[in-house]
DNA sequence: CTCAGTATGT
DNA sequence: AAGGACATACTGAG
């Protein structure tokens, strides 16, 4: 058992029950709990420990779970020979995994590869493919039979002819048609001439086309040249050669399972990323000219046409752009998920376009960097804010030989230039993709960007680039190659899939998980408090409409216990604690009560400095309190407990971000959980349902969240905040006028506000009263309604009986008023 | 609608 | 003259 104790004695209620499971081991009698109302404790021991608890692997929210739900597999045949090989595969490309199998890593590797990872709890894990991963495994280097031959290896029923159909279809046309950027200009190339001559039938593509000189004035010729040929790639950092990375997990695991030993290699034995090139032998190209506006327009046409465009640049054949003088530094070695990531992305010798998906903490800059420094060509890096252009620039200095006056920033604030023909330049999507008036300077430094052919474009947190502005960037600025980075490929819109063919597809993705065990990043234990309202604030919270709603349940006196609570434990515990809280209100409120330094949107800069400052060094201050400016921007120092107060709307995003922020904790020690991740959720509110859909790219990641609905050892806590009924009268009262002045004067903030940080001199929003709060885009309710993955159906349908008609009644009513606001 | 961000002019 | 404080405009994300 672990040797840290978790915060509580706890627990509590788990989600899911499996009669498996350790339960024992928690000390949660199995048969006590039954006729308790489950809002009641269920006590346990101080030394049951949140440890144990996550180390039993029954309290994992078995996401998967759903897809049997409707569906009954037993007829599937099962091979012979079926236990050991570790994987189904379902008629609609879905694929389960059982991660507990000796060859599970090396089946990850391929999975990983060719489908796109749903969700990966500990034991089973669930992939699928799509038309995209289909073609990202092929412009990694698989061919069609390695697919099938390995996936037929692996599974445990014969893949079904729908999956042999789609596997074929999607690869053996994907990879073939390439776009390639030559003097300035775009050109849609491939090996297959026929190829090219069935897109130029489709009208769109026919439109975007350019006839230049070099064609001839006939209608269908098409330019024909050499295709490059290219070997013996070094991505610096990389002590040998680039290895091939199914070869490496072979290796690995060859040492490890004893097992499966003779027949795992056998399987990957097809495997090869490092035999020649899908058209090497074919050595004459051809292609036609687009315009570069059209770029976009044609790519998503492709993508539609079934014939994705890959984007390769052959940087090291390429004399016309300059080279960049770029090394990493000697000491410089880059970790093995890292280099594994770079190998997807020059495993042929040329820069892929594509992305690459990193938790935070886990070095995506590193990564960026090394590309660049593999490349060796002009970079242009954009990030989100200008607080990030300056900490790329400093990694830039900081890992690389690169000379300070190749590096030029370009914000609002510094508009430099690099010296010499090549150079690296950082900068804001803003900045680019504005549209407006421009300063002079700034217009000077678009022309700059816009002239030339950038050989690498770096784009941080690339889950933005979808937005309709920041998407121009990719069609102003001329790049070879493009990488983007992110932590969280996901947003609450569609947009996401644009990715695709914006950028590329996605090159590798890292599993949390994993990292953490390996002690890339820390290992955390997440939990979700519930805090039952106060009769007063319920009564108020059934009566009010939607908006109040949100305040009086983040204001629940008992959530402010519950937070003051672990804040003061984890103090003791000597943890660096970060409060987020959405609603500025409640936050303003909370850090005053508790009496700890905060920052918002208003927060001046040097203030902001100043906490920032003190948290991270002065002994004193152990507790900060952010509101969403925390999720972007801020360079958050190191923190190792964080609790989530308000966490209205389900981003899984914003969620995962915040999570991010704990995952840089060193490792104290080898085992155990060294950061701790708290939700603290107002029982029977709206807020239940926004923090299970919060949950769930977590949960994907293969995180744990327990419910915790006592924490231990509160009651005999002494002088907690609110704890007498006048004292929570007042404070209903001033939330419940807090409403109303807002609604009427909007710039009477609180008579107590006396030390607060920044001023209030923005205006704070004049509420425009009436209805509001209902969400009614159909994007939205599509992805509120569509539930496919959402952790609370397989919530509804595992737990035991007794919780079920709780849980009904807690789910069903919020879910149906969601749908029914259409 | 709310809260946040950047860019830019005064 | 340089630079901070403030106002304004626009955009993103949910």
């Amino acid at each position: 058992m672990g040797q840290k104790r978790g915060p509580t004695g706890d627990v509590i209620h788990e989600r899911r029950r499996r009669d498996d499971g350790p339960i024992h081991d928690v000390g949660v009698p199995e048969d006590q709990d039954i006729d308790e109302d489950f809002s009641e404790k269920l006590v346990v021991p101080k030394h049951a420990t949140m440890d144990a608890v996550a180390q039993s692997h029954s309290f994992q929210r078995d996401s998967v779970s759903y897809i049997f739900g409707d569906h009954d597999y037993t007829w599937l045949p099962l091979k012979q020979d079926h236990e050991s090989r570790p994987l189904w595969i379902t008629e609609d490309g879905h694929i389960i995994l059982e991660g507990f199998s000796p060859i599970a890593e090396k089946a990850i590797d391929f999975l990983i590869t060719i489908g796109e990872p749903v969700s990966r709890p500990s034991h089973i894990h669930e992939y699928k493919l799509t038309p995209y991963s289909l073609y990202a495994a092929v412009s990694v280097g698989l061919e069609t039979e390695d697919i099938i031959e390995v996936l037929s290896r692996l599974s445990k029923v014969p893949v079904p002819e729908s999956i042999l159909g789609l596997i074929r279809d999607c690869t053996l046309s994907y990879g073939k048609v390439k776009l390639v950027l030559k003097h300035n200009r775009y050109f849609v190339e491939s090996s297959h001439p026929e190829m090219l001559q069935k897109l130029l039938r489709d009208p769109i593509i026919k439109e975007a086309r350019l006839i230049g000189e070099e064609e001839t004035n006939q209608n269908g010729a098409l330019i024909t040249g050499k295709a490059p040929n290219a070997k013996d790639l070094l991505i610096p950092g990389v002590k040998k050669d680039i290895p091939d990375p199914n070869k490496v997990a072979a290796g690995a695991s060859a040492a490890a399972g004893a097992t499966a030993g003779q027949d795992g290699d056998e399987i990957f034995a097809v495997v090869g990323l490092d035999k020649d090139d899908d058209d090497v032998e074919s050595d004459d190209v051809h292609s036609f000219e687009i315009s570069s506006s059209s770029v976009e327009t044609v790519k998503k046409r492709c993508n539609e046409l079934d014939y994705p465009m890959l984007e390769e640049y052959d940087f090291r054949n390429d004399t016309l752009n300059p080279d960049l003088e770029i090394d990493l530094k000697p000491i410089t070695v880059i970790r093995p998920y890292q280099e594994k990531s770079l190998s997807k992305m020059f495993g042929n010798g040329r820069a892929r376009s594509g992305i690459i998906v990193l938790p935070c903490g886990a070095g995506k800059t590193l990564v960026g960097i090394t590309a660049a420094c593999t490349v060796k060509k002009s970079t242009l890096v954009l990030c989100t804010s200008s607080v990030s252009v300056l900490q790329w620039r400093q990694q830039f200095l900081l890992w690389s030989n690169i000379k300070p006056h190749q590096i030029a920033v370009f914000t609002s604030d510094q508009k430099e230039k690099f010296l010499g023909a090549a150079g690296i330049v950082i900068s804001t999507y803003s900045m680019v993709a504005n549209t407006r008036n421009r300063s002079h300077d700034s217009q000077k430094m678009m022309n700059f960007l816009k002239s030339r052919e950038w050989g690498f474009l770096l784009l941080d947190e690339v889950h933005v680039v979808p937005a309709n502005m920041f998407r121009k960037v990719l069609t102003t600025i001329a790049a070879h190659a493009k990488l983007g980075l992110t932590a969280t490929l996901v947003r609450e819109d569609e947009k996401i899939d644009d990715l695709n063919f914006l950028i590329g597809p996605k090159l590798y993705e890292a599993n949390w998980m994993d990292l953490a065990s390996k002690g890339h990043i820390a290992n955390v234990q997440c939990a979700e408090v519930w805090c039952p309202m106060t009769p007063a604030f319920y009564r108020e919270y059934l009566r009010e409409n939607s908006r109040k709603r949100t305040l009086l349940y983040v204001m629940n006196p008992n959530k402010f216990q519950a937070c003051q609570y672990l804040i003061r434990y984890h103090e003791e515990r000597g943890d660096k604690i970060i409060v987020f809280s959405d609603n500025v209100y409640a936050l303003v409120a909370y850090a005053q009560k508790l009496m700890k330094p905060f920052i918002y949107g208003e927060t001046s800069q040097q203030e902001r400095v100043r906490i920032l400052q003190n948290f991270q060094h002065n002994p004193k201050i152990n507790t900060i309190f952010l509101s969403k400016v925390g999720d972007t921007s801020i360079d958050l120092p190191e923190a190792t407990c964080l609790i989530q107060v308000s966490s209205h709307y389900g981003s899984r995003r914003q969620e995962a971000q915040r999570l991010g922020r704990i995952l840089r904790a060193k490792r104290r020690n080898d085992e155990g959980f060294n950061a701790f991740f708290y939700s603290l959720v107002s029982k029977d509110t709206q807020e239940m349902y926004y923090s299970t859909k919060r949950q769930q790219f977590l949960i994907d990641q293969g995180y744990a969240f327990k419910v915790i609905t006592n924490l231990d050892g509160m009651d005999q806590e002494q002088d907690l905040v609110y704890s007498t009924p006048a004292e929570q009268l007042s404070l209903l009262q001033s939330v419940l006028l807090a409403q109303e002045s807002e609604a009427d004067l909007n710039d009477d903030v609180e008579p107590d506000a006396d030390d607060l940080t920044g001023n209030t001199s923005r205006r704070s929003g004049a509420v425009a009263g009436g209805s509001n709060g209902a969400k009614r885009t159909v994007g939205g309710l599509k992805s509120l309604s569509g539930g496919d993955q959402m952790a609370y159906i397989e919530y509804n349908k595992a737990v035991n009986l007794k919780d079920k008609d709780k849980n009904k009644a807690e789910h069903h009513p919020l879910f149906k008023k969601h749908r029914n606001k259409k």
